[in-house]
Order: structure tokens, then sequence, then C-alpha cells
RNA sequence: CGCGGAGUAGAGCAGUUGGUAGCUCGUCGGGCUCAUAACCCGGAGGUCGUAGGUUCAAGUCCUGCCUCCGCAA
């Protein structure tokens, strides 16, 4: 089939690596122009045109997709289907219309639970303990179209935002290729989605990172892991600054007070949280320095006194 | 040309006004112990990121390059 793939990120690479496989013919590869990021900030690809590119995929990287120029370029293409993963853009009512077969998204959440920008980060800092992708027509209205087809897989109570979104890249990637053949077919589903029982997933704020030691330890841990790798959860411990990329909730007890250190030797840092529970940071990282075991880190960097 | 920090034993750090490297942990060998990720004694292990420069002499000063990291985006 004739498929124009949309996506920007890491996330939509495995869904156009899985349509090119299938054997699809990708007559076009829209992905958002490359924008200065990082220290020094450079220019950087995203990683969907890395990859089209690479595949001699056409590339186009409207700044917007509402001016009429984007739809012209589609035109030219005459795709069959459109297929969004992870994009970044909201597209008019005129594109949506234009594919004989229409376009679909694949979408990093069970609909319509977590709808928007960040569903994988929200599923893991609520402590769901089940997610997945669904994929579905898309509407107007931000991911409330029909759903297509749904996949699911169990949160590991230890896993980041980090492994799960890899298992979901590939999860979509693989039931994308299903739900087009399916299309193509003929067999398809379609369900409206119960939109009175939509949640959404905002985008992050650096405000999330800070952890707040009133809270419970698991509830704590949940954030450390909704937010690793990606933007991190940062304490404030004896007045210096951590990144902490690791924790455990222990099973003791404490009558002190929450932000409390208990003890910081090799096992981790213990701190009291919320309703008398306690959690241990087993893996840090200070202003400067790379991640490392809390042992490491102490070894050459002591703590200053309370 | 966004701002800034750092590259020294397997790991984490120190190294003062330039004079052939030190600490903690680990590791190896030996000893001690009712005992706590305990303690004592001894050993191995480093061309100090890289390429040049200044100097009688550079981890320590100067310049280029590479790599890593924090902020910001």
């Amino acid at each position: 089939m004739r498929i124009l793939f949309m996506g920007t990120p890491d996330f939509a690479v495995p869904s156009l690596r899985a349509l090119v496989e299938a054997g699809h013919e990708m007559v076009g590869v829209f992905t958002q122009p490359d924008k200065p990021q990082n220290r020094g900030m450079k220019l950087m690809a995203p990683p969907v045109k890395e990859f089209a590119l690479a595949r001699d995929i056409p590339v186009f990287q409207p700044e917007k997709v509402k001016d009429g120029n984007a739809l012209a370029i589609i035109k030219t293409l005459t795709p069959q289907m459109i297929v969004v993963a992870a994009y970044g853009r909201i597209l008019p009512k005129e594109i949506l219309d234009y594919p004989p077969l229409g376009c679909i998204n694949v979408h990093s959440s069970l609909l319509p639970k977590y709808r928007g920008a960040a569903p994988i980060h929200w599923a893991i800092l609520k402590g769901e303990r089940e997610s997945g992708v669904t994929i579905m027509h898309m509407a107007e209205e931000l991911d409330a179209g029909d759903i297509i087809s749904q996949a699911k897989t169990p949160i590991d109570p230890a896993e980041t935002v980090g492994d799960l979104h890899d298992r979901l890249a590939q999860l979509g990637a693989d039931l994308l290729v299903q739900t087009v053949k399916e299309i193509e077919g003929g067999t398809a589903l379609r369900s409206p989605q119960d939109h009175a029982a939509a949640t959404y997933a905002p985008m992050l704020t650096r405000a999330l990172s800070q952890m707040d030691f009133t809270r419970s330890a698991r509830a704590l841990h949940d954030q450390v892991r909704g937010l690793t790798p990606w933007p991190g959860t940062t304490a404030q411990i004896r007045g210096l600054s951590f990144k902490v990329w690791k924790a455990r909730v222990l099973p003791e007890k404490t009558e002190k007070a929450p932000g409390t250190l208990l003890f910081a030797d090799d096992r981790g840092l213990a701190l009291a949280c919320g309703e008398g529970s306690v959690l241990l940071l087993t893996e840090i990282q200070g202003e400067g320095k790379r991640r490392m075991a809390v042992g490491d880190y102490l070894r050459g960097n002591p703590l200053p006194p309370e």
C-alpha cells in the first residue's frame, strides 16, 4: 500500500521500520524540522528523519501543517493512507480527510486513558500496573478517534519509563503492521471511545522532577521510575542537589520527619518519607558528576553534616 | 558561536606558591574474632584523556583536539 508516514522521536522509528519491512510503499515521511538542541545548541535531526534518509524515503519537514502547503505536498504523493506516530503536530481536517483509507495513529496508552503528549510517563507516575498501545482513526479532537485495535502489556513494578517506552514502541509497530493489513483487507474493527472515561497525560514540566519527601515512598518510587531517564528526578539532601536514578521502597517504618536521612552507606541513602515509609536511593548523580551507585559517590564525596 | 563543571590505580576522590604521585573502597596474601557489610598487618596496581609548547624540572602553567557531565532548550 502507498503510505505516508508522520512521526518524529525514537518512539516512531520502530513503526516506520515495520511498515518498510512489511513491504509497503512509503511515499514519504513528514517529521518536525531540525531544531537547535543540547549542549552547544547544535542542530539535531529527528530520529525518524535519520531512519528515512538511510532508506531513501523522501523527507518533508514543514514548519506548519495547517497553512495548505502540507496538504499540497500530500496531494502530490497520493498516499492511500497516512500513518501517524508521535509526530507532534495536530493535523487539520483537510489532511485527515484526504487519504482514501484515512489517517491512523499509534498511541502509547490504552485509550481512552492517557490521551495527550506524555502517556507513558503518566502511566508510571500514576502507579499503573498495565499499559499498552492503541491504534485509532484520527479525529479532530486530540487522541479521541475511533479505536481500531489495542495491545496490552503489564508494567513491571521496577520498570522505568525508558524501559516501557521501548517495549511499547515495538508493541505498537507490530500491532500497526497487523492493523494496516486488516484495514487493507476490509476486516478492521472500529469502535468509538468511551469519552466519559478519558483521562489526560499532559506534557511534563520541570516542576515534576523535584522530590517531595512528604509523599509516600511508593509514590516517590513511581516518580523516579516515571521520570527516568527523562527528564530525571532531583532531590535536595543536606543542602546538595542530586539527580536520583534508582530507588526502592524499604519495608521498614520510621517515626522520623519526612526528609530525614536515616543512614548513608554502601546500601544507599535511606530517607524518611510520608506516612512513616522509607525510600532507599541506590543510584544518584551529583552536580557535574556522572551517575553512580551511592557507595561509590560517598567514597569520594562525603555528605556535609546536618 | 547559549552558560558552566570534569577527565589522576578496578571504583570514587585529593594533590597546596611547578621539584619523578596520595586517600577511601575494592582486590591479593597473612592474622584476629561471640559479633555488627567488623578489625589488624602486609602486597600488587597509575606513561596523571590526547597532541604540542614554556621550563633545569609539569598532574601542577599555555595552546589545539577528543570524551563525559550539570543548566538551559
